[in-house]
DNA sequence: TTTGGTTAGTTGCATAACTAACTATATGCC
DNA sequence: GGCATATAGTTAGTTATGCAACTAACCAAA
């Protein structure tokens, strides 16, 4: 049973967000502005990375919430540009973990101030408690379809 | 000057978006699963020309939030799909005007029944309180940087 | 009326997404 | 061991996005 009933007005932003499209444009851009070339499809696989290096891409698909093409491509991708390295599993050869290069490593701190200059300027005038119910409410989204 | 600082872990949701990848791979799925041939990006340029029919390719970039080739290769998507029509305009023939076809009618009221659906799965065990203030603070960040 | 700037739309190129089909390796059961 | 099945990753095809460069039409000022 529905627990809400949306008038028509209501619906659209919800579906089609636009907020999460004006962050990653906004992300993106910043990044291009301080002379970092990395799009924020990439940045969001070194994210994790830097958390724990050498994950599997099937992990990488998890964290990321993308499908395994798309992980073969960011890698594909980043390893043009030497930011990661492929290296077979011994364990398991199907798998490919995936490690940082130094060059990546330098990345992190610069980025991730860039991203925390792009969230600041998205929630500009936003309370501290609307952000964090705003927070949960994506969360839940998130689990309930995911 | 910053009026948010965010601790590592609670950057990445907010600029991956995940919840609104989740939402838009949902309401793809239901599109689907009841008959429906259309992408959740046409949908939502039917979504405007349902609202005010004959809008501009223009009026669809603002209205949509999208770049210009974007609306210029979604209209040509659903030319072909014999949903719109493009008409040049007699007041200024730079324009286009966007007309939806009958068969593109027929579609909306079935369309946002399966967009209110697939909201009402999203937004399950959510508080209509906490949904408004959600809204409200993503309408803030879009405003912010749009 | 001509020139220069602006606006509407298109095209080309690179990256990314989803689906489906594929290869290769691993695993479990007989 | 051998076969069926599952898992990890890749490839191909279609759609979509962003950017830059382009054409065509409009408009305003000299």
């Amino acid at each position: 049973m529905p627990n809400n009933q949306f008038k028509r007005g209501e619906l659209y932003s919800f579906m089609t967000g636009k907020a999460s499209t004006a962050i990653a444009r906004r992300l993106q851009k910043n990044f291009k502005q301080v002379g970092i070339d990395i799009t924020v499809e990439q940045w969001s696989v070194l994210y994790h990375l830097w958390k724990q290096d050498g994950m599997s891409q099937q992990e990488l698909c998890n964290a990321t919430f993308r499908d395994k093409p798309s992980i073969t491509r960011l890698v594909d991708n980043l390893e043009k540009q030497k930011l990661v390295k492929r290296v077979a599993s011994k364990d398991d050869r199907r798998m490919n973990l995936i490690y940082l290069t130094d060059e990546a490593l330098k990345l992190e701190t610069q980025t991730l101030e860039v991203a925390n200059t792009t969230l600041n300027e998205a929630l500009d005038g936003v309370g501290p408690d609307n952000i964090a119910i705003c927070k949960e409410v994506l969360q839940i989204v998130y689990d309930n379809l995911k």
